[in-house]
DNA sequence: AATCAAATCAGGAATAATTCCTGAAAGGGG
DNA sequence: CCCCTTTCAGGAATTATTCCTGATTTGATT
């Protein structure tokens, strides 16, 4: 039998491995959209017939809380949820609400104006360009010549 | 886009001035915290006792569509509201869920590399420190050394 | 493999947040 | 003042989210 384990040291609370859990999680980190619990919930009951609404809520809750998936607040009041929990920005447009991941840097003179004029540091700095998609854009510039 | 500004395309649409949307207003200039419509409701319903909360949610969209208010996606999901329209950015603590105003300015260089990222411009970007507010940060070092 | 306790599940009821509908009342221009 | 439009209150309807219950699944242990 196993040897001198003498200190577990996993601290990080004991959970169930479970299918439905495992799959909500597979699925967000293969989506590039960033959806709400009915999305992902719509998504995944094709291959898990029984999967609840209620499951999907408490395993996004659960998985936000461990930091393996991100919360994002979204115009218009609704969750969403992104699989890419590694600090990254948004691109939002304005004329159809998709969201766009953007892989930059927040610059370190963001956390220094931080400092200077509050005395406080971020543990994370979230960046949230709004716009208009490409499409919207000549959406928009249409519209505009066609009154 | 033609040169000539031949008819005004946006004559402003001529809005009633009526006590409820100047009160709701006036409180959220006069307020720094950020409220949901329900505390709006719940602030202003005293001094004019038969306002309905599908008012202040009416009131409040037309404010933010006139860009008198702003709309503040917050964590959680809810929709706040904040009576200063013009651009700044927030300190949110992940304690208590406070949100400051922080009047401070986007660096050039963000839409800089927005442009360079994806040849896309920002119409507005939103900056969102997250962190620990100085009475949170004091409750935590304290149940730290607490355990 | 059989057993057991804890975690998780499905389903639906309950609650919260927000929008929509209706008829009544108030603003504003003439 | 009169007419037309906008806004109003109130409540019903819709949507989003949480909570509850008893059944099922999981991982550990025999």
């Amino acid at each position: 039998m196993p040897a001198v384990k003498s200190a577990p040291p996993e601290p990080a609370p004991r959970r169930h491995q479970t299918r439905q859990r495992a799959r909500i999680l597979e699925w967000l980190r293969g989506t590039d959209s960033h959806p709400t619990a009915l999305l992902t919930h719509e998504a995944l009951v094709r291959e898990l017939p029984n999967l609840s609404l209620g499951t999907v809520y408490r395993n996004l809750e659960v998985l936000v809380s461990e930091g393996l998936i991100d919360e994002v607040p979204s115009a218009g009041g609704g969750v969403r949820y992104d699989g890419n929990p590694k600090p990254h920005h948004h691109f939002i447009c304005e004329g159809c609400g998709a969201i766009d991941d953007l892989h930059l840097q927040a610059p370190a003179e963001l956390a220094r104006k931080l400092r200077r004029a509050r005395g406080r540091s971020a543990r994370r700095i979230r960046i949230d360009f709004y716009g208009l998609c490409e499409t919207c854009e000549l959406h928009a510039s249409t519209a505009e010549t066609a009154s």
